[in-house]
DNA sequence: CTGAAAGCGCTTACAG
DNA sequence: CTGAAAGCGCTTACAG
């Protein structure tokens, strides 16, 4: 039984479990990270002493001079579903190692980014981010970089981990074409990005080779639930309403459903909703959204694997690519003509 | 302009700003922590020095023997909506501070509590923790900690904030009951949790109250998705049906909203949905989900005060408590008798 | 193969 | 008010 109030329970050290070992501090450290020279009867003993006094390197000591054993995944919000599929990814892939992520949350990245690094992070793992070009470069010249959704790198010195975001829309234009659609419009993001430029680069192109190149809409909006609604209404409430609207983000999506559903307009006779990201919620009856898978889990493994190898050495940059898919579902099946582009998963 | 693939920028180091500011390396430091007997002069020229060179301390290096200013927040899960609320909360009253949260985000938190404390983390946040009552006491006597939804603490170690669990479940009961619902079913989460007990309770008791102690029925299912499926279906299918489900958070409700959608069961007519938590997915036009208004930001706040406290110096348990309140939609509107008990947020 | 010593970047008593 | 020295818990060359 612990004391009602009692002070903080003090933590062992390396040189408790040397001593108890009866060897020297040196050699403990060198059991701990697996390194050379080490007899099978040393670190036998020094291993059993560890376990028998609960021991635990204090990672903030070790990065002092070599490795925290942390890694800080940086995600842009925590309502955007689809950035728990990447948290599944990295997670799953450093069930394997010894690092650890911890998770920073900000829309504005350079912040904490700047925290991140003051914590000795190994290495940082960006989602999306609107940082200028030099910012990024800055950022992989102090610390080990893997970048998720961010185009055009400019540089040698991180990774990328992308899906073909031109493609994708293309994907989705192409589909609801196919269904019959015609006036389609885009819902964009306010903010800057590659990703989104791409996006809406792939939709322009894939209008123009329909023909419908002056069909052409695309709103910018911020994700303040607010602004949302309000470009949504101004679409659906305008005199020559576009009878299919692809948003850039799942997320997006569903609240547009909602504004849509609230002003009695019909998904998907009087307008099709999709989506990108192909996240939880698109399977709800509720929703039926048809969307973009873009592998969010496969993206969150390849980041954590290529940022592991970035830590322990490569200098090479890699850039990893999923090729995106479209999955079909109710919100864009006005025509009898159903697309058989996709499937659900 | 950065070399290609150059090596690590150094660090500016505290030594660096003490010669540049011609002072010692103590003197920074205090500085630094705003520490006694600092003359103005001195600090003047520490601080252009600090801006000068952009300093900016290790916080691992400060913590080995002062604090790191960082507070682990550990999160269940990333797909439930309601942890977003708690993490603004902590957010928001960790910015006027000089505390940065790292978020942890795991079901058994076991694992990461020890990792965040390997970490060097100066206080946790730990949010519905199946850990059981030694466990927390436990950490409790190595680090501050304040626990969000978690009752009976039986140790003076730990701070709690909650809110009502007991009151929020009799709160629904009564509401669906005064909207003419009676056959009200509940279903609950399979992993052990104070805050899941007492929501049990207050179903329980107010069931009772309302001459419906026979109709009680809980069905517990994990937060697999395929498991929330099954236990709706099971419900929605079963001879005789229940004309209301209380679900314990609001995904759950969502999920339940889905698979009511899919059989063709009618909401709110043949089966009302209540959820809790009153998360931003409620007031979707497809949902219109009837929920438990628990103020997660305001949840988080407290939490965030609290710790703040705790790390430094305050001893003396505190345990906030917030009143719960319904917020009643169409989700649970079958009566023309439309409950007066809440209304929209 | 093993260990004594220096050092990572700070803070903390302690002198002056 | 200011600073020199010791120390936090590790890792890293370097001797032996």
């Amino acid at each position: 039984m612990q004391k009602k109030t009692g002070p903080r329970t003090p933590r062992i050290t390396i040189r408790e479990v040397a001593s108890d070992a009866g060897v020297s501090v040196a050699a403990v450290s060198k059991v701990l990270r697996d390194a050379y020279g080490v007899s099978e009867a040393l670190r036998a003993k020094v291993q059993a002493s560890m376990e028998k006094l609960n021991y635990r390197p204090l990672a903030s000591a070790r990065g002092l001079r070599g490795r925290t054993y942390t890694i800080g995944l940086l995600l842009p919000d925590l309502r955007n579903p689809f950035f728990a599929d990447i948290f599944d990814g990295v997670t799953s892939a450093l069930a394997r190692t010894q690092y650890q992520a911890m998770q920073g949350i900000s829309v504005t990245a350079s912040e904490l980014v700047d925290a991140m690094i003051d914590r000795q992070m190994d290495g940082l793992i960006l989602i999306g981010p609107n940082e200028m070009a030099e910012r990024i470069s800055e950022i992989a010249h102090r610390v080990p970089l893997v970048l998720i959704g961010h185009h055009e790198p400019g540089d040698e010195s991180f990774d990328t981990v992308n899906n073909d975001d031109q493609l994708g829309a293309r994907l989705v234009v192409r589909h609801l074409h196919a269904n019959g659609y015609r006036r389609i419009a885009m819902i964009s993001l306010a903010r800057a990005s590659t990703v989104v430029s791409q996006r809406e680069l792939g939709y322009r192109l894939e209008m123009v080779d329909h023909g419908l190149g002056s069909d052409t809409l695309i709103i910018r909006s911020t994700q303040v639930l607010r602004d949302v609604q309000l470009a949504v209404r101004r679409l659906l409430e305008s005199d020559n309403r576009p009878d299919a609207i692809f948003c850039w983000t799942d997320l997006i999506a569903i609240e547009a459903i909602s504004v849509a559903t609230e002003l009695g307009v019909s998904i998907p006779h009087d307008v099709a909703i999709v989506g990108y990201d192909n996240t939880m919620y698109c399977d709800f009856a509720q929703h039926r959204l048809t969307s973009v898978d873009q592998s969010g889990e496969l993206l969150g493994i390849q980041a954590a694997r290529l940022l592991v190898e970035r830590i322990e050495g490569r200098t090479a940059p890699e850039h990893f690519v999923v090729t995106p898919r479209i999955v079909a579902r109710a919100s864009s099946a006005k025509s009898s003509r159903t697309s058989k582009s996709g499937q659900d998963r």
